[in-house]
RNA sequence: GCCGUUGUAGCUCAGGGGUAGAGCGCUCCCUUGGUAAGGGCGAGGUCAAGAGUUCAAAUCUCUUCAAUGGCACCA
């Protein structure tokens, strides 16, 4: 098949499409189903054939959906603010404005190639000041709101205000508690605003010099920024967090409610981080407290020093003394180089016997030893040191633990459980309890959930990002804009770059001084309005203030938090998303986004942050359901082979020509080296889809790219495209003849039967190559088709090769009445049991473990007339000179004749 | 160190208690008026290794090995 007759196939029939306005979603009485990518950047260099792999696979499923008469919202925006496009902003020199708008557009003529059938009436980027508006008023949101620890949700600040006026409650260590206060008007407002969960603080930051702006923790790869590889260095500067571990525990638990692959899901985990044990608060004779956190308080009484985060140099030394709260007894305070600042409380409480890290600091620096809980005998024969009888290993174990090899970390009855007030014989478990009301009442430490997970750093010290919608009167106090005053648009500013490799940061934004200061009122509400020239004139003067604006801006992860909810209500202009249409898209779900399909590289960030953000505005009121995302799914990652020359730089894959597994370069006749690499910029080995369409046609690529292996598994990218060129080309010849000569009868219903049955199913469950390989199958196995059955294939065909699929069907509907204009319109085809049943079947017979010969027999056949067939048979018989015996396996057919001779 | 995933033909992958499969690549043949192409025949495997369960194991179980992803002085 010409390639050019191919390509104009492929546009004729977009054309028909684009007439057709078939990718236009409305809410209908359908069912509905959602289905999304992961939110592109529109980046430089455009997208590669390992990118498209999850697009084509979203599409394969949403057209699939829709052919099973599902409503399917299926639309694609860009994630266009933020680092990536700024950085290549800086580095080719022109506003982000102009290279975010070049690279969308070419990035939709790639996506346009591939016929995605993407709403095109629901595309946003998150750049659009109407998409950013409603990105400041949700921030408003979060700002105007805190968590309830006594109800475990989100709600409006005022709620506080009140609460804490109401002089009944209590904040302490940044939870509610039921008790008296007797706080000043001050003292309110400063604990609301340390309440928010959006709140201006002090803190430790990654600043990252040569980027010239902070990081979040989750940014931070091996103490390099994740992009770009730079050092990054601490410094205290007051930002913007958000408060997302309030929300740790419900982050954690409600991970189990997902339908999420493994990984991710304990990726998340361990980044919450979340572990159960007892704050612990230990006093030196000097008066100074030692706040220690231990997941073990049974080993309570097993404490010989104090271990605190090594702060300035690297010795460790004992600086301090504290008694122990029950025993009375002095017990050292070490630094030590082992315990992190950042966890818990950056102080421990060390029990050598029972840590190891604890036990190897003791020995090395002459600290003793408190054994107290008991291990099993077994652990103790195979960690002792030296040899010692049996029964006297418990004993040396109590004495001195220093000989056995290491410290015993497991469960066990403790030693002197009287030191907890345990006087009966009970259960390890049990054992716990009673520690645990020990302590409780003595009231020595209380039990809490800690977690690793810190706040959400939120400030960036870049120019292209969304603008707070924040002013900051003369003393510095923060105050939100009239919400009726978004967005706060970013200023038209030719200077957008930040100072790079300064001490320390200066926001661009500073740089524009008509912009950064302005005139306004605080309203009752405690929002600022701002006035224009005229307005100013209106108001008594001792109203108006001058404010500054917040100049940091925010990350790029802001607009990607909450874009999936906008596809559903993409015009919008009273609110970021209607209830109403929420009410019909997400109904009932546990997660509003029915499947969800993106690498696994944004498991702790962006499917972290949208998740919090996801259930503030749950727990306010503005959604319906308790988590964004039911399914997810990950697309493997693409690798492809990459050229090097003799001097080991990369050359790109177009100036490549490889024969017998041998790679030489074009322009130059010389050989190179073959190694796999990430696809991409850096292997300079990255495929433009589009020129992969324009060579072999949309359907070829599209199905060549599913067939190189399962969606979700990594892959190399296999530059043969031919086997896919010879299918395409095979079932479009033959399917053109049938459907020229116009057969009466299928040569092989029951094959055409089980077709339907497998694609069906591999669809359903992501396997697309098995999909493709049941069509290959299917093709390679009959002959001819009926008209009625060409329909069929074609409709199995369709997700995969649409162009093709719809190009035969509109020559079968021009001779054939009634059928729908689009094949898209008819339903999804079933199989018919009766067909795939099968009737004869192949019974092998195994002599003495080889199979001999295999017989075709009647499904029904009796194992007598079996074993009469097997004799008669002249290929069998000569293994039967010797006694045998004969046996018919059966597992609701006959499955093999088992013979043994003897 | 902890948690996860994967080992099947030279490559990429299906299958999965009952004869070992597909596409590419490779051999050979045919086409020479679609030719930097098309079609056909064929060769290729101890299913990572070992043990167990079973009449029967690539498939189930356990152990080991090898790749790979994530987390990691996490108290």
């Amino acid at each position: 098949m010409d390639i050019s007759h191919i390509n104009l196939i492929e546009t004729n029939i977009k054309n028909l499409w684009k007439v057709a306005d078939l990718y236009r979603t409305e809410v209908n009485s359908k069912t509905p189903y959602s289905i999304l990518d992961f939110f592109p950047h529109p980046s430089g260099i455009g997208l590669h054939v390992g990118h498209t792999v999850g697009y084509i696979a979203t599409d394969i499923f949403a057209r699939f959906k829709r052919a099973n008469g599902y409503n399917v919202l299926y639309a694609m925006g860009f994630d266009s603010f933020g680092l990536p496009a700024e950085q290549f902003a800086i580095q080719t020199n022109q506003h982000p404005e102009i290279t975010t708008h070049n690279n969308i557009n070419n990035m939709l003529s790639q996506l346009e190639c591939l016929s995605l059938s993407h709403d095109p009436s629901r595309s946003f980027s998150t750049t659009d000041t109407d998409y950013y508006k409603w990105t400041q008023w949700i921030f408003l949101k979060i700002y105007n709101s805190y968590f309830n620890n006594l109800t475990g949700k989100a709600e409006p600040i005022e709620n506080l205000y009140s609460k804490l006026k109401s002089k009944k409650y209590t904040i302490e260590d940044g939870l509610l508690i039921e008790l008296e206060n007797n706080y000043s008007e001050e003292e309110i407002n400063q604990l609301v605003n340390s309440m928010r969960l959006a709140y201006l603080n002090d803190v430790e930051v990654n600043w990252c010099p040569m980027l010239g702006t902070v990081l979040a923790n989750e940014e931070i790869k091996n103490g390099k920024s994740e992009r770009g590889n730079h050092p990054v260095e601490k410094r205290k500067m007051k930002q913007w967090m958000m408060g997302i571990t309030a929300y740790a525990d419900r982050l954690y638990n409600q991970l189990d409610t997902l339908d999420w692959p493994t990984n991710i899901v304990s990726m998340q985990k361990n980044w919450i981080g979340k572990s159960e044990g007892a704050l612990i608060t230990f006093h030196s004779k000097t008066g100074k407290q030692y706040k220690i956190f231990t997941t073990k308080p049974e080993t309570l009484f097993g404490v010989t020093f104090i271990a605190v985060a090594n702060q300035e140099d690297q010795v460790e030394k004992q600086i301090d003394e504290v008694i122990h709260p029950i025993t009375k007894e002095t017990i050292p305070v070490w630094t030590a180089n082992y315990v992190i600042g950042d966890y818990g409380t950056g102080t421990l409480m060390a029990v050598p016997a029972h840590d190891q890290r604890d036990f190897e600091f003791a020995k090395q620096h002459n600290i003793n030893f408190k054994p107290v809980v008991r291990p099993n005998y077994a652990w103790l024969v195979e960690n002792a040191l030296e040899s010692m009888p049996q029964s006297q290993l418990l004993n040396h174990w109590k004495t001195d633990p220093t000989k056995f090899k290491s410290a015993y970390e497991g469960t066990g009855p403790l030693i002197t459980p009287q030191q907890f007030e345990i006087f009966e014989d009970i259960s390890v478990k049990n054992q716990k309890k009673q520690v645990r009301n020990f302590i409780e009442q003595k009231k020595i430490g209380k039990y809490v959930t800690q977690h690793k997970l810190r706040d959400w750093l939120f400030s960036r010290q870049r120019y292209w990002g969304e603008p707070f919608p924040i002013v900051f009167d003369k003393a510095g106090n923060a105050y939100p804009i009239d919400e009726n005053q978004l967005p706060v648009e970013l200023p038209q500013q030719y200077d957008f770059k930040p100072e790079l490799n300064q001490q320390s940061p200066r926001p661009p934004l500073e740089k524009a001084s008509n912009w950064k200061t302005v005139q306004g009122i605080i309203l009752d509400n405690g929002s600022v309005k701002i006035l224009n020239q005229n307005e100013i004139n209106t108001y008594p003067t001792n109203m108006v203030q001058t404010f500054t604006r917040e100049l940091n801006t925010m990350p790029n992860w802001a607009g990607s938090c909450w874009y999936y909810l906008r596809y559903m209500d993409p015009k919008n202009d009273s609110t970021f998303v209607s209830k109403e249409k929420l009410e019909y898209w997400a109904k009932d779900k546990i997660g509003t986004i029915d499947l969800y399909v993106g690498g696994a590289e944004h498991a702790v960030l962006h499917l972290l942050y949208a998740r919090f953000w996801h259930m503030v505005l749950f727990d306010l009121g503005y959604l319906i359901n308790p988590e964004p995302f039911t399914k997810l799914l990950n697309p493997g990652m693409m690798t492809a082979d990459a050229y090097m020359d003799e001097r080991g730089v990369y050359v790109d894959v177009e100036d490549v020509v490889v024969k017998n597994q041998t790679a030489i370069q074009i322009s130059t006749g010389k050989p190179l080296t073959i190694e796999p690499g990430k696809m991409g910029k850096r292997y300079k080995n990255g495929i433009d889809p589009k020129d992969m369409c324009a060579k072999y046609g949309v359907d070829v690529f599209r199905m060549h790219v599913m067939y190189i292996s399962p969606v979700t598994q990594s892959s190399t990218w296999n530059a043969n495209i031919k086997g896919m060129q010879r299918f395409y080309n095979s079932i479009h010849q033959k399917l053109q003849d049938c459907i020229d000569i116009e057969y009466s009868k299928t040569d092989d219903t029951s094959q055409l039967h089980k077709t339907i049955l497998s694609v069906t199913e591999e669809i359903v469950n992501f396997r697309f190559n098995t999909a493709i390989a049941a069509l290959i199958k299917l093709n390679n196995s009959v002959e001819k088709f009926s008209m009625n059955d060409c329909v069929i294939i074609l409709q199995l065909l369709y997700p995969f090769a649409p162009h093709l699929a719809e190009h035969l069907y509109q020559q079968i509907r021009s001779k054939m009445n009634n059928l729908p204009q689009l094949i898209e319109h008819l339903q999804w085809p079933t199989y018919d049991p009766k067909l795939i049943v099968e009737t004869k079947i192949k019974l092998p017979v195994n002599i003495d473990g080889k199979i001999r010969d295999v017989l075709e027999i009647d499904i029904n056949t009796t194992d007598d007339e079996i074993k009469i067939l097997i004799l008669q048979n002249t290929k069998i018989q000569k293994y039967l000179q010797q006694s045998y015996s004969l046996q018919i396996i059966r597992k609701d057919k006959p499955i093999i004749a088992n013979v043994t001779t003897t």
